[in-house]
DNA sequence: TGCCAAATGATAGTGACTCCCAGAAGTGCG
DNA sequence: CGCACTTCTGGGAGTCACTATCATTTGGCA
């Protein structure tokens, strides 16, 4: 039915949505480099995009949601990490999907500048910064049954659970990291070291 | 000067200010298992602990930190961490760290089961929850510090980030377990699961 | 006792977010 | 094409956490 990689719409009323979604998100966008976050108000973005402010509320529910919710049609690095050979071990399998990423994001022009860039406003932007987990581990994400897989065991085991915490808050500081430290380094590198920081400290 | 362990304040006004989040505290957790957090108003809370709703933001920043501000004199988890050789692995290290934790908890009586009933609160409320993770790298806390001696790098370093990421997502995980799945488990072997899953998984 | 600093309370705001309802616009069917 | 049906939109009123300001009170101390 829906979720269907890279086909667009059918009707008049997918396709003006989704346009309305992205003009907001962009007049979003445009304020937010202006004046900043929180100085920006939501009816003004609303107005900007030519929207009511109810319409706002109803293609993003929250205010941090115009920054943290993603619209790129796949969930990349579930994807990869499924597609390693499950007796992998985690880390390696991890790295090689972070690989793949990466290599996917080079393709479409823009597209790593524009996830810094993206990171840049969640890390400067606390209550933005505090729900980045959320995104990092959606509800319908097969991360975590993938990470289960890899172990054996339930997806809702403390240990799958543990696991999923652990390389994903390795992961956010990692990504602000590079947003707020070192935003000229190479992705992949910057990958590379949070997992080798992860392998050499966490053993034993 | 402050923040001297278990050293009851000199003044009257220092006593009574101590005395007043007390109440304050007391009153909303009284509320909330009445009606639930976000049925709470705080207003009423204010009215329930006798102060105006002016004074409790002066207690208060925010609503949630009714439930993430800990009043308990110690960080015990940095102090005892601090406390192991800084030539032990880190690991092992966090596994002892804990362990004294939960016997000092075990000392003053109803501390581990209040502990518990607090995560299941936060667990249970989103706007909490998201937050947790402030609570347990407290800007003032040693935690970075001692995990960055341990393992000879900056405090601000990619390295010490994102080992300190992984720790507490680990362990934010598996406080949120305890609450929400495992209430009756015994807080060090579950401390034993969390940190015998990074090891046998987070490695090559 | 009397002065100063700090704590309190009341009031008026702000801004994100919700509810509700009436009208407009897209959709499917004859 | 035209007509019913559903969905989307705008507007207005309201809620609630939180802020700013100022007058009043209260504890600390000489």
């Amino acid at each position: 039915m829906r979720n269907a990689c890279s086909m667009t719409p059918q009707g008049l009323r997918e396709r003006k949505k989704l346009r309305t979604r992205r003009e907001i998100r962009d007049a979003a966008y445009r304020l937010f480099a202006e004046q900043g976050f929180e100085a920006t108000r939501v009816d003004r973005i609303a107005a900007e995009a030519n929207v009511s402010t109810s319409t706002f509320f109803r293609y993003f529910p929250t205010k941090e949601d115009l920054v943290l919710s993603e619209d790129t049609p796949a969930r990349p690095l579930s994807v990869e990490l499924a597609a390693r050979p499950v007796d992998e071990p985690v880390l390696t399998a991890v790295r090689h999907a972070i690989h793949a990423c990466v290599t996917v994001a080079e393709g479409e022009p823009g597209a790593l500048e524009r996830a810094r860039h993206r990171m840049e406003l969640i890390a400067s932007v606390p209550s933005v910064r505090d729900r980045l987990h959320e995104t990092m581990a959606r509800p319908g994400d097969d991360l975590a049954e993938s990470l289960a897989a890899r172990i054996g065991r339930p997806v809702d085991s403390l240990e799958t659970r543990v696991l999923l915490g652990a390389v994903l808050g390795a992961f956010r500081e990692a990504l602000l990291h590079w947003a707020g430290v070192e935003p000229e380094a190479d992705a992949r590198a910057l990958a590379d070291r949070t997992i080798d920081t992860l392998a050499r400290h966490l053993s034993a």
